[in-house]
DNA sequence: CTGGCGTGTTAACGCAATGTGAATCAACTC
DNA sequence: GAGTTGATTCACATTGCGTTAACACGCCAG
């Protein structure tokens, strides 16, 4: 908790409990308003560089699991990501295990806070996050935006490439368009089934035919990507 | 049975709570005596590989954390760690960082122990515990939407898959057709009672000539799934 | 302003999955 | 063995769902 250790805070009016916590505890902290003021670089002018984040999602929820997604992007640096959650919201977490580093229940004890933040630190210590997903004939960049196929560079646009990293994190696993709608295009997200479809049309178009079949649709459920090519 | 997914616990008459919790959720288990006997590969008799470890601090603090510290060492392959403290137990922890993977504070609520076990096992790059249902030769994976019959896959319909689904979900008992068209169907639907043994037939042709009476039917009840399989 | 480009929406189309009715078959009763 | 009930099978209609194409909106660059 020396010098330039900088914890990020959600929400903005951080809770008071999480206050007195990490002031008693001699961590220094910022709030942030969002995933959109994250995105700009608020609080943090220079580098965007921050120890961790602490994320309460007890109060608004899609706010929360918004700024986890955004932060989780790769474009913050923030390492150790912790949430906090009611004990209502624990069927939350389940679809939700690439969002998160730990999570506490509130209300916390304040040592069990300290407790966890500290073993979060220290496992950060030795951990990094794969920057390259792939499975398959597919290899996505995550640092430089690029997918390829087959080692052949592919120019998806943002939502394509977006969508085409959550099945690829997830591979076999079948999403809903809902869940797809909830956790490629935002919790906020108020839009028609069919965008999805859409989406899914191009990326197929742009996988081109041989490979066209590796997002598969699951009829009256949803798409998933891979497993099982070898069925006609 | 799928591979060898079972959990090592400590101490050897496991907490009963702890038990409870691991036992309604599907998981296997086998206690451990303590440290030496696990160097000595009891409990586990043959390749010693366990899905994770779960280790009760609370009762007997040093032979946990002698345990740990034998699991840690690497001769037995035990990934993911969870260990259960009493809140007074907190600053123990502090000095102990590399002996576990995360905690919970008795008394635990067991919706969090599960929750924090998920998150454990999808760390670890393994498929979580309940999203395979399985019977006899059936394997139902929830999340691809795949069924398997002896290991080769089968191509199901919707209806098909939720029906097998529920079946196997509840192998023996009868389901009359009603009760099939209720919580299959849906509670709204309201239909004639030969949609029923119509899917029946489709799934008992694609489960193919010697699996097929694994749905057996009830003369004027309704139908089930396996057992009394010497009935011919 | 104007032209591309990315994105979301709408509607038409085609097909497979589902449900229904009738005919056939098997099982139990008397 | 006849009669009755229930289960199986088949064929067919229809619904529901996914695909596809075309369009509309907003954004940014030129």
């Amino acid at each position: 908790m020396d010098s330039n250790e900088t914890f990020l805070v959600f929400p903005d009016p951080a809770p008071p409990d999480l206050v007195r916590c990490l002031d008693l505890g001699g961590y220094r902290w910022k709030t942030a308003a969002g995933a959109e003021a994250v995105r700009n670089g608020n609080g943090n002018d220079s580098g965007e560089t921050w120890t961790g984040a602490i994320v309460a999602a007890d109060t608004q929820p899609e706010a929360a699991w918004a700024l986890c997604r955004e932060l989780r992007r790769g474009d913050v640096a923030t390492e150790p990501l912790l949430v906090l959650i009611s004990g209502a919201q624990l069927d939350e977490l389940t679809s939700a295990d690439d969002l998160f580093d730990d999570f506490i229940i509130t209300p916390f004890h304040p040592r069990e806070l300290e407790a966890r933040l500290k073993h979060l630190l220290w496992r950060a210590g030795r951990g990094a996050r794969p920057e390259v997903v792939n499975y398959g004939p597919i290899e996505l960049n995550l640092e430089t935006y690029q997918a390829m196929i087959d080692g052949r560079p592919l120019d998806l646009t943002y939502m394509e490439y977006e969508l085409l990293r959550f099945l690829t994190a997830n591979p076999g696993r079948v999403f809903t368009r809902e869940t797809l709608l909830n956790r490629v295009w935002g919790y906020e997200y108020y839009g028609g089934a069919r965008t999805v479809d859409v989406h899914v049309r191009r990326l197929r178009a742009k996988l081109g035919e041989e490979h066209a079949n590796l997002i598969q649709t699951v009829r009256s459920v949803g798409y998933k990507l891979g497993q099982s090519r070898w069925k006609e």
